[in-house]
RNA sequence: CGGAGCGUGGCGCAGCCUGGUAGCGCACCUGCUUUGGGAGCAGGAAGUCGAAGGUUCGAAUCCUUUCGCUCCGACCA
């Protein structure tokens, strides 16, 4: 392509409303363009982007026997009211009414249209596994989008199906997807790492999602640095191997803690460690309290909670509830005499003689002992895991990481194909329902994620296989006939190599296009002039290391071809 | 949904408190000069100040309503 052919706005100043770094360079590079919040238009050099990494997509998934379709974004609610999700899913999904009162939503996920589409096609076993995807718009309309791409409403998603007869066939599917993405990842020159996962409300029971590591990222990941294990802190679990404390304590007895409402304030008016003070916290579980108890130095994971006691909706209790349960303002619960369930972290069996909220104003127990003096309902691995926790496999230690979530496959069960009947007849004449799998890619949210994790004070540094082109290659003197005989030639030449190059060959000053270089993040620049054709050679510089090189203008096919191996070669060293 | 903030040429902003002819930088157009890291000079085009209503002799500025957007929180593949 030639540059003056093509739509590239760059931009010197980052319009206002950009957070994050990926946002902001989409913008300035003239990637993408915002039409309203959460929504983009992707320009032709974003689109690049994205059918890059789409290419790749689908020549894995291909690997991996799935085959490509594309069903409507639009979709009917009766199939939604069918998995029940009408109700479940919440405000997100997009409902609408055709001119005939007919209701109907935007696809968030396509769960309901393909299980209605296989149930009606497939009656035998035979016929199974059938495992089919689509790359498509989805539209969720978010509570809150923010960072640009990183979390729109409408945004590009690969979702991928599968339908077994078989348990073992549905594992062995769900493998081979997860293989694929992280053949996916891998090529696409991205630093991730999957980790175990909560399945959410898309429902399962087993899960993993693909994390690419940038301090951007959203979620939390847990990973240990002696075994594979790896876990997005929702789900890591703490293991609590320790034997229950035996020793005895003074009696309870209250003390006055005025205006001491958070455990630092306790901890600091008392003279006691914060893991010696018990945080008790409540919450609202389907509708009913329950008090949750944690050291004083942890944090409650609610997703854990939320598992342990089979639940839809987990929220923290407002503190009109607080005052109603604990006859007290917030900061002053704890868990004796309190008439709720009360759930208490494993580890607490450990020690005795803690501090406790009194449920009254302005007063704390001590001395109290968590067996003796009150009711817990169930000891429960229920906290937040911490870098000083062992690894839950192989006792290693646990480093916390950002992670941005681009890739996520569940195994579904029998989730939807048994409230959707999508059922078959196995090979004694028997009905089954069928097992499902279910596979998301965020193609939109992987190039802003390449690029939250690739990018240096100049713009982007696209990894080579997402990159909107592999070479750009300079003209600094378009006025210049020698110059531009030479540029035309190599620009032929690089076609002809099957090199996706960009030629620069506006009339613009130098200094223009070497910052447009640099901010459009191409891995690979060739630099044609006056002053190096006055010498036979061409400047090369690899964008991520920002090394300079010389080619001989007379021999660059062999030249470029070794160069280029260079670069690829710096990129695969500093994946790992 | 709760809290905070912002809407002024394409982009980034000032002006608003204290009402009185709408400004700056970048980008854009023309000309000349310049030409290896976002050029210089000169000239030019472009804004019903988000919208509606009100107060006032007079509103970008004060008041009310409304729409849009952003940030924090709750929430979420």
């Amino acid at each position: 392509m030639r540059f003056s052919n093509c739509y590239i706005p760059t931009l010197k100043e980052s319009p206002a409303d950009a957070e994050v770094i990926s946002h902001k360079l989409l913008l300035r590079a003239g990637m993408v363009r915002r039409l309203t919040s959460g929504m983009y238009t992707y320009l032709p050099l974003g689109l690049r982007v994205l059918e890059k990494i789409s290419r790749v997509v689908r020549e894995e998934m291909a690997v991996a026997n799935f085959e490509e379709l594309l069903m409507p974004m639009v979709q009917p609610a009766d199939l939604w009211k069918e998995s029940g999700r009408w109700e479940h899913y919440g405000k997100e999904l997009l409902r609408f009414k055709d001119r005939n009162e007919r209701e109907y939503c935007l696809g968030p996920t396509h769960e309901e249209v393909i299980t209605d589409l296989v149930r009606g096609e497939v009656r035998s076993y035979r016929q199974l596994p059938v495992r089919l995807y689509q790359i498509q718009t989805k539209f969720r309309d978010e509570i809150r989008p923010r960072f640009g791409l990183m979390r729109g409403r409408e945004f590009i998603m690969k979702d991928g199906y599968s339908f077994d007869a078989t348990e073992e066939g549905s594992q062995q599917n769900y493998w081979a997807c997860h293989a694929a993405y992280k053949r996916i990842f891998q090529r696409l020159g991205l630093k991730f790492r999957p980790v175990e996962a909560d399945s959410g409300s898309i429902g399962g029971n087993f899960s993993h999602e693909f994390m690419v590591l940038a301090d951007t990222g959203e979620d939390t990941i847990a990973f240990c640095h002696s075994c594979d294990y790896a876990a997005n802190v929702e789900r890591a679990e703490v293991t609590w191997n320790g034997q229950p404390c035996t020793q005895t304590c003074a009696p309870a007895e209250k003390v006055a803690t005025p205006n001491a409402h958070t455990v630092e304030e306790v901890a600091a008016l008392l003279g006691v460690a914060a893991s010696s003070v018990v945080k008790t916290m409540l919450f609202k579980v389907d509708g009913k309290a329950v008090a949750v108890l944690v050291r004083g130095d942890r944090e409650v994971n609610d997703i854990k909670l939320k598992n342990l006691l089979n639940a839809q909706d987990v929220v923290m209790a407002d503190a009109a509830t607080v005052q109603e349960i604990t006859k007290a303002p917030v900061g002053f619960a704890g868990p004796v005499g309190l008439e709720i369930a009360v759930y208490a972290d494993a580890e607490l069996q450990a020690g005795t003689d803690y501090v406790v909220g009194a449920n009254a104003g302005d007063a704390h127990l001590v001395h109290v002992d968590l067996t003796r003096d009150a009711t817990v309902t169930a000891w429960a691995d229920l906290r937040a895991i911490t870098p000083e926790d062992k690894c839950p496999r192989c006792g290693g230690h646990i480093e916390l990481t950002r992670g941005i979530e681009v890739g996520h496959v569940f195994m579904l069960g029998r989730k939807y194909s048994d409230a959707m009947h999508a059922a078959f007849l196995d090979e004694n004449g028997k009905e089954q329902i069928m097992i499902m799998g279910c596979y998301g890619i965020g193609v939109s949210r992987v190039a802003a994620a390449a690029i939250e994790q690739n990018n240096d004070e100049h713009g982007i540094v696209f990894p080579p296989p997402m990159a909107p082109f592999d070479c750009i290659l300079l003209n600094l003197d378009p006025r210049n006939d020698e110059v531009n005989a030479k540029v035309e030639q190599i620009y032929a030449m690089l076609k002809d190599m099957g090199v996706d190059v960009l030629m620069d060959d506006r009339e613009e000053r130098p200094g223009v296009k070497f910052k447009d270089a640099d901010l459009l993040g191409i891995p690979m620049q060739l630099v044609v002039g006056g002053k190096g054709l006055a010498k036979g050679i061409v400047e090369c510089k690899d964008r991520r290391s920002g090394e300079k090189g010389e080619l001989p203008a007379d021999a660059m096919a062999e030249a470029f071809s070794a160069w280029a191996a260079k670069v690829r070669e710096g990129w695969a060293q500093q994946q790992g």
